[in-house]
RNA sequence: CGGGGCGUGGCGCAGUUUGGCUAGCGCGCCUGCCUUGGGAGCAGGAGGCCGGAGGUUCAAAUCCUCUCGCCCCGACCA
């Protein structure tokens, strides 16, 4: 390709709008364009750095046995409320009707679709397994699109589900699929780990996310340096309370103290000079619309996840202010566990604590020396809180160290969670009718992209990993204008043409500087840099764009030195 | 949805408080000259009606009302 072709405009400045590196170059090198919050086009040079991922994607998902089919974006309602969720999914799936006024959505995933299919076709275990994916553009109306193409509205996704006859055949779907994962994270140049996590809306029991470390990450991990555990900070198990975390067991009575205007944890301790672990908070929730009372310590965070779990409701929502007076009779920073008349749930931590801080249901009061043993009732004690930095790991018990992450891809088994409500059987040698066994996996390839770039640039723009590179090289001829170096970038040009080496020629009759800095923001992993100085020896300038290491080759041997580092 | 901020040529911004603009600057773009080892220089030029709609006023980018869009922080997710 020649760059004066190339559809390729690139931005001096930083857009506004962008504050991610990965957002940022991805606009700046021409990768792609914004069309509304959350929607980009792909130019050409994104467009290919997004088919390079495919590819590998697609290689090692035939490799595991996936084959590759393409679901419809538009799927009937019907289908979702099968499955109940089309009243489950909520505010984030597009919702659209047709002429006749028939509801439908723009597929935010296609659990649904592909069961259906399945079902209609499928009869006999002799059938089984089956592995299906698909790399298609998903919608969902997130509440805050951000980050450019990390959170989009529209994005693309290649999702495969895996059909077995019972859960053994399942759990080698999911093996299959976990390491194909790490393969392909690993061939797109990315350190991508997999943690243990939470299955969210999608449902199931056992499932990874692949993140990619990285301190812009959306996503909170702790993993075990010493053993390798790695979880969702939403997932991960919090230890019980060691002996020292327990509180001193000499409490004295209970004691109510005048706290004026000390409605927090900070203000309270700073009150009282005593610290947040010395504190008990009490949280009301509406779990489907009963208040329950949690009780976290005060230097823990409540893990939502975790309570709602607990709690076995389908809605969570932290009360209202006038709920909170309602059921304490006090302002919200007062409430205590002492003297309620709803459900008290309390984190192990909590329920261990014996000489400590609560609300006292009253404004402007705290009550001090609570032993929780000895002075409530509780309804339920169990792990409500977050993991952090330090904990002991679940595993082995060592200190857990914490990292941030981009989800790059989940992995799920699903169980029979959809093709019993779509009724997706089969006949087992027993002529006995079974449902399927289901796993889904899904990889974000725009995100991968992104997650990449994060991975891979640095002040001066991207620096690819030849994988997934739009192109493996471009040459610049220091003067377009001048003969001999023009004629040897042409010759040049064709030789690695021939050779199977993508290049770009940069024909551009512009100053050396502006080809440069357009090469480094674009990141092509080699530039070929052709010059007056080199050129009287018969050589050229051979630049890696990740070290910026240069060496003079012969002009003959150029194509081969490139195709052996291309391929190695 | 709650909180904060912003919409002015392709990009980045100034002007808005204290109406007076024939709307300005840098970059980019076009033409010519010149230059060619890290986003050159000179000269000439094109391009906006100030997100949109209403209103106040002799006069509105600037004031008022409504509306749309975008960004950031928080609750959701690949």
């Amino acid at each position: 390709m020649k760059m004066s072709q190339l559809y390729a405009p690139t931005l001096r400045e930083v857009p506004a709008e962008a504050e991610l590196r990965s957002h940022q170059f991805m606009l700046r090198a021409g990768l792609m364009r914004k069309s509304t919050a959350g929607v980009y086009a792909y130019l050409p040079l994104g467009y290919r750095v997004m088919q390079k991922v495919m590819n590998i994607v697609r290689e090692e998902m035939n490799k595991a046995g996936g084959q590759e089919v393409l679901l419809p974006i538009l799927q009937p309602a019907e289908l979702w409320q099968e499955s109940g969720r089309w009243a489950d999914y909520g505010d984030e799936m597009f919702r659209v009707k047709d002429r006749n006024k028939r509801d439908f959505c723009l597929g935010p995933t296609h659990e649904e679709i592909i069961t259906a299919l399945v079902r209609s076709d499928v009869r006999s275990y002799k059938q089984l397994p089956i592995r299906l994916y698909q790399i298609q553009n998903k919608y969902r109306d997130e509440i805050r699109p951000r980050f450019g193409v990390i959170r989009g509205r529209e994005f693309i996704m290649k999702d495969l589900y895996s059909f077995d006859r019972d859960e053994a055949g399942c759990d080698l779907s999911y093996q299959a699929m976990y390491d194909a994962y790490k393969e392909i994270f690993r061939r797109c140049g990315l350190d991508a780990r997999p943690v243990e996590a939470d299955s969210g809306a999608i449902g199931g029991d056992t499932t990874h996310e692949f993140m990619v470390l990285s301190d812009s990450g959306e996503a909170l991990v702790v993993h075990c340096p010493a053993c390798g555990y790695a979880a969702n900070v939403e997932k991960a198990p919090c230890a019980e309370p060691a002996a020292q975390d327990v509180l001193d067991t000499q409490t004295a009575g209970l004691e109510k103290v005048h706290t004026p205007d000390a409605g927090t944890i900070d203000e309270i301790c700073t009150f009282l000079d005593i610290e947040p672990q010395q504190c008990l908070k009490t949280v009301i929730y509406l779990a489907d619309g009963k208040p329950v009372a949690v009780l976290v310590r005060g230097d823990h965070t409540l893990n939502e996840l975790k309570l709602q779990k607990e709690l076995d409701c389908s809605e969570l929502l932290i009360a209202d202010a006038r709920t909170v007076e309602e059921v304490t009779g006090a302002a919200v920073g007062f409430a205590g566990p002492i003297g309620l008349s709803i459900p008290i749930i309390a984190d192990q931590a909590a329920a261990a604590a014996a000489d400590a801080v609560v609300g006292a249901n009253q404004t402007d009061y705290h009550t001090r020396h609570v032993s929780v043993q000895r002075d409530l009732s509780l309804w339920k004690t169990a792990d409500l809180r977050q993991c952090r930095e330090g904990d002991a790991c679940p595993a082995c018990g060592q200190a857990l160290d914490t990292a941030r992450g981009t989800e790059v891809g989940q992995v799920f088994k699903l169980g029979t969670k959809y093709s019993e409500p779509l009724k997706a059987t089969f006949l087992d040698e027993n002529g006995k009718e079974r449902s399927l066994v289901m796993g889904c996996y899904g990889i974000g390839v725009s995100r991968t992209v992104a997650a990449v770039i994060e991975q891979h640039s640095d002040a001066d723009g991207i620096s690819w990993p030849i994988s997934v590179s739009p192109y493996h090289v471009v040459i610049v001829p220091v003067s377009f204008k001048d003969d001999q170096q023009r004629q040897t970038a042409e010759e040049l040009y064709q030789t690695l043409q021939n050779l199977g080496v993508e290049a770009v020629l940069d024909d551009r009759l512009e100053r050396p500087g502006v080809k440069f800095k357009d090469a480094d923001l674009i990141g092509f992993p080699y530039r070929i840099t052709i010059g007056p100085k080199s050129l009287a020896e018969n050589k050229v300038e051979l630049i890696e764009r990740g070290t910026k290491t240069v060496e003079l080759v012969d002009i003959a041997a150029v194509g081969s030195v490139l195709q052996e580092r291309i391929h190695s």
